[in-house]
DNA sequence: GTAGATGCAAAGTCTTTGCATGTGT
DNA sequence: ACACATGCAAAGACTTTGCATCTAC
């Protein structure tokens, strides 16, 4: 569902040269469908025998974000900044509070609140951010559980 | 229009002794009306002459989202760690990617949404982020003027 | 008087950078 | 060949923590 040689040819598309690393980030980045940290992406590959040293991840990640083929997104419960592809569809997630899954949200429900916003403030919207929190169906279950949290 | 104590109330219902650097980085947060870094706190105390030490106004921002008092929201585009009154009026932004300034959104469109995303999915939703990006109407202008950027 | 708050400096994290080496075109 | 990518270690930036001192209650 993948044909290889996808992300060589963005890659090549914004004018950089396609090396092992570029490739096994892009397509970590492909399966994670998520935001995910750089040291997700670095121990992904090492669990992969993928060998790359971190501070490569971090800079493919900044070139990538400059050739606005990824993006970094907020940051993590502890601060981490996170990384996703700028994938065309445009997404929302659901963050679990308490395991941290994150899940796709089709609908984007934004599209004519920003048009209202643009004329009543001049303000010109070139995109948003909108994440939303609570417990996924599992972690309630645990709560009932064990309530001894803290 | 802001009675003095009402930081030492809110403080003292929490448990928490009333200290001079407490009400002090309270009344900034209050003040600020939008994120702030710790390190804009310490330095707009500073400029009032309300010597404080920078791991201060850590130590109390951390205490005072754990009372959630106060939320940490996101990072600024340098990755540093932002915090706002955890205010009862529900609010987001306008964040300007010209110069950073943040203008309060009133209205707040996600009530129906969250409704049928917990029927469909099971998770339960507690809260949410949402910020839209953009240029304000100054920075519009600026960029007409001056395209150099870059 | 005592538990908790603060300042300072040191330690911790996460991220970026300099430099020598390796690799894609 | 040469420009650019990578690894490693070191530096940077932001945040947290240990400890002695101070302060609110």
């Amino acid at each position: 569902m993948n044909q290889t040689g996808q992300e060589a040819e963005r890659l090549k598309r914004c004018g950089l040269k396609k090396t092992r690393g570029r490739e096994n980030v892009m397509k970590t980045l492909e399966a994670a469908k998520c935001p995910v940290t750089a040291e997700k992406i670095f121990w992904e590959l090492k669990k992969q025998r993928k060998e790359i040293s971190l501070s490569t991840v971090y800079r493919i990640l900044g070139t990538l974000v400059k050739k606005e083929i990824a993006k970094r997104t907020g940051s993590d419960e502890n601060g981490r900044a996170m990384f996703e592809l700028n994938r065309h569809i445009h997404r929302h997630y659901l963050v679990c509070l308490g395991c941290h899954k994150m899940i796709p949200v089709e609908h984007c429900p934004l599209g004519e609140l920003e048009k209202r916003l643009e004329q009543e403030t001049g303000f010109s919207v070139t995109g948003h951010s909108l994440e939303i929190y609570g417990y996924c169906a599992d972690c309630q279950k645990q709560m009932l559980t064990k309530k001894k949290e803290k």
